[in-house]
DNA sequence: AATATTTGACCATC
DNA sequence: GATGGTCAAATATT
């Protein structure tokens, strides 16, 4: 039924991924002569890549094996056998699913989460902006809770599947400060593409040493919304790191094969800040070459020379903290101007130098 | 069973 | 018409 219809539609997506990806390396193939545009070569690497983290985004999602990921929707537990064939799926049997070993891992732990505590100052409030667009589908009064949550998925569900979603909510001590619970990762294309260009312009920066090369390209929108919302003196909190070991290491589709396992370990901020979100320079060792193009999320640019603390909470998820102290105004963009081509190029190198504020 | 989350229809705004 | 909010009902979770 419902979860059926949901399965087929991954299972579609994930063919229809893994094709792009099949014939966005074809077209590859045709500008690999030394004389045809590397900027088209980029572009094409990055959507190949990006079709396969969508792809394999998907499967770990739908197999997720024990240890391997947990973030899987409840959805997926009920009729796993349900699964066309050719899924991975399909290679457990109904006595598998039986088998409560299996799959009680995953009833106890639905879905991962990300929590993000936003203090927001006067004026903000809920329209605080991430970088991504969402669309608000619901909202709860709350057992116990002062104040209503704010049920919000991403705009882009129906036209790319993306499925991360988001629940917003004053916190009842403080109205001021807002508690924003994001679920599921973000497969849209908008930030990856809107942070792409910003990546390459830096990236071309970088290399040339022409630091006006491409300052007038691409302000990307996105880091730009960043800097409105964050910008007005964002902080992040770090604060009781869950002991379950899929939460310390979480599994995560994005460009998270970039990650050494053992650098995640050094980087367990890192680690967890981008999970969820493109951990392209969460590691220590990610260096950033000009081929090396990586998306980069909106918190990821906010977290660029804003002071950020995350904090990952006990329901197997990542909190961020972000406030507003001082008098906060609806500065219009411009005012903080930030964006990923005002930073110094440092920071890519020590990421943990901007990573921490105490 | 109670509560939380999502759906889907409807409406408003741009 | 595209986009996004509201709200009751349906569904999922605890």
């Amino acid at each position: 039924m419902e979860k059926r219809k949901n399965m087929e539609w991954e299972q579609k997506t994930l063919t229809s991924e893994l094709t792009q990806g099949k014939e966005l390396a074809k077209q590859l193939m045709n500008y690999l002569h030394p004389s045809a545009s590397q900027e088209k070569r980029d572009f094409l690497i990055s959507k190949i890549l990006f079709s396969y983290e969508k792809a394999l985004s998907l499967l770990k999602r739908d197999v997720g094996s024990d240890g391997e990921s947990n973030h899987i929707p409840n959805t997926m537990l009920e009729s796993p056998t349900s699964f066309g064939n050719g899924s991975p799926m399909s290679e457990i049997s109904d006595q598998d699913c039986k088998n409560k070993n299996v799959f009680k891992k995953r009833k106890t732990m639905p879905r991962w989460t990300e929590e993000v505590k936003v203090f927001s100052g006067t004026g903000l409030d809920g329209s605080l902006d991430d970088g991504y667009s969402w669309r608000k589908y619901g909202q709860k009064d709350i057992l116990g809770a002062t104040y209503p949550r704010g049920y919000y998925r991403c705009t882009h569900r129906g036209t790319q599947g993306c499925l991360a979603t988001k629940q917003v909510q004053k916190a009842d001590a403080d109205p001021s400060t807002m508690v924003v619970t994001y679920r599921g990762e973000h497969t849209c294309s908008q930030v990856l593409q809107l942070a792409r260009s910003s990546a390459l312009s830096l990236a071309k920066q970088a290399s040339t040493g022409n630091q006006n090369a491409t300052r007038e390209a691409e302000k990307p929108k996105a880091s730009q919304e960043m800097s409105f919302g964050f910008g007005a003196g964002l902080r992040v909190k770090t604060e009781d790191l869950d002991t379950r070991e899929d939460d310390i290491f979480p599994s995560f589709s994005f460009p998270s094969t970039l990650i050494e396992p053992e650098n995640v370990g050094d980087h367990i901020f890192c680690a967890t800040l981008m999970d969820g979100y493109s951990p392209a320079f969460a590691s220590p060792a990610a260096t950033f070459e000009p081929d090396y193009l990586q998306a980069v999320s909106p918190c990821q640019m906010s977290s660029f020379g804003l002071g950020l603390d995350y904090v990952q909470t006990s329901e197997s998820g990542l909190s961020e903290i972000i406030s507003a102290p001082t008098s906060v105004t609806n500065s219009p963009i411009g005012d903080f101007g930030f964006s990923l081509d005002d930073l110094d190029f440092h920071h890519f190198e020590n990421p943990e130098s901007f990573a921490y504020e105490s």
